[in-house]
DNA sequence: CAAACTAGTTTCGAAACAAAATTATCTGCA
DNA sequence: TGCAGATAATTTTGTTTCGAAACTAGTTTG
């Protein structure tokens, strides 16, 4: 009973911050996409890395791309290591964008929370986020500090490698400090039983 | 910090369940529809109230409408005392589609929270649809037990009236024991300051 | 080197949308 | 009463978004 409404509350949040979107210079998907490649590290900066965090597909992904690429928002820089993939950066015409989104009313709405409900809103919506990736075949976006991936490197005894330097044991590459909490595409959460037969 | 990344897990839990929307009989906006007129009032069950609703205009609304009113899950019926309005009620066909709205995902994932998470988050959920309909020009939908205007009338004592009688004090007419938990347009939330000069 | 695969793009038709125009009905005011 | 303005719903129009499928080009595998 109470989980029924609790839903059509979360249905509600979520429609009524989608028609805000439509006010203002940019479409509800040109600033998912803004948002997305602004929080995005840099293996995931790719259009169906954006594509599957939308839960759409690559084409619609493309469209939304190549309007704020048009509009000065974005700007495209191929991989070095893939002549397929390129990575798309925000310009500083894209991070000003930002501040006007019209997201930021639920970013304030969230704030006026108390830091206990808050946190329990948080934790809750983490939840029932996992349980929906499980069911449907929607991958989690995450951070590295919740990644099974996510290698610390204790601060290095040897003067040679940097003090404490954080590495992606999937991909077996460094991480800058700055990117650990940026969203990734190969995020895998830790301590999570995986009732399917999936092998990641 | 923390606030931004609830608001965004608010809006990854929305877009991800508007893309489940989409496997069906039915298109997001036309189950959006369903689950609504399913649980609007009797004063509430009509084209406009849907549209304020769902934060849209009214024509696209009407459209949702038709669609599936051509479908066979929606009668229309007009208004005895208005001749303008029109009253929606979900035939069997329709009730019997509810079971399968792809939105009910998303109700076994919130039914899976424990039951102190699952109040918070309610509460909080309620709180942050508050702050954003004031925010925004939106109208809040709500059920009688939490409206200014919900008269319970005391056991009467007079035994001609029926027995704890629901009354809406806005409207002046009695309420069916059937429909105090159902959304109302009407709604007006309890014990809540407006820092606006709207009247009501 | 060829086949299979992957990243991204393009194209196309269907649907959803907002905005404006339209019709019918109701309300208020003189 | 009669007329002006408001309201409920619909229709129309043009735009945007979307998914699906076809397509290009680079990469991996055998």
């Amino acid at each position: 009973m109470s989980a029924r409404e609790t839903a059509e509350l979360l249905l509600q949040v979520g429609r009524l911050v989608q028609a805000e979107g439509y006010d203002g210079e940019l479409s509800p998907a040109q600033w998912m996409a803004l948002r997305f490649f602004a929080r995005a590290n840099p293996f995931s900066r790719t259009p169906s890395a954006f594509a599957e965090f939308q839960a759409t597909t690559r084409g619609t992904a493309t469209q939304a791309i190549k309007a704020l690429e048009a509009g000065g928002y974005l700007v495209r820089q191929p991989f070095k290591t893939d002549g397929r993939s390129v990575s798309l950066r925000l310009t500083s015409k894209g991070k000003k964008a930002l501040a006007r989104d019209p997201f930021e009313v639920l970013v304030r709405a969230v704030d006026s929370l108390d830091a206990t409900e808050r946190t329990a809103m948080r934790r809750a919506l983490h939840q029932v986020l996992s349980t929906l990736a499980t069911s449907g075949a929607h991958r989690r976006f995450g951070v590295c500090p919740d990644c099974t991936h996510f290698g610390r490197e204790m601060c290095g005894n040897l003067p040679s490698t940097g003090p404490s330097a954080a590495e992606c044991l999937l991909l077996g590459v460094p991480i800058q400090p700055a990117d650990v909490g940026l969203l990734c595409v190969h995020f895998q959460p830790m301590n999570e039983h995986r009732e399917d037969g999936r092998t990641p």
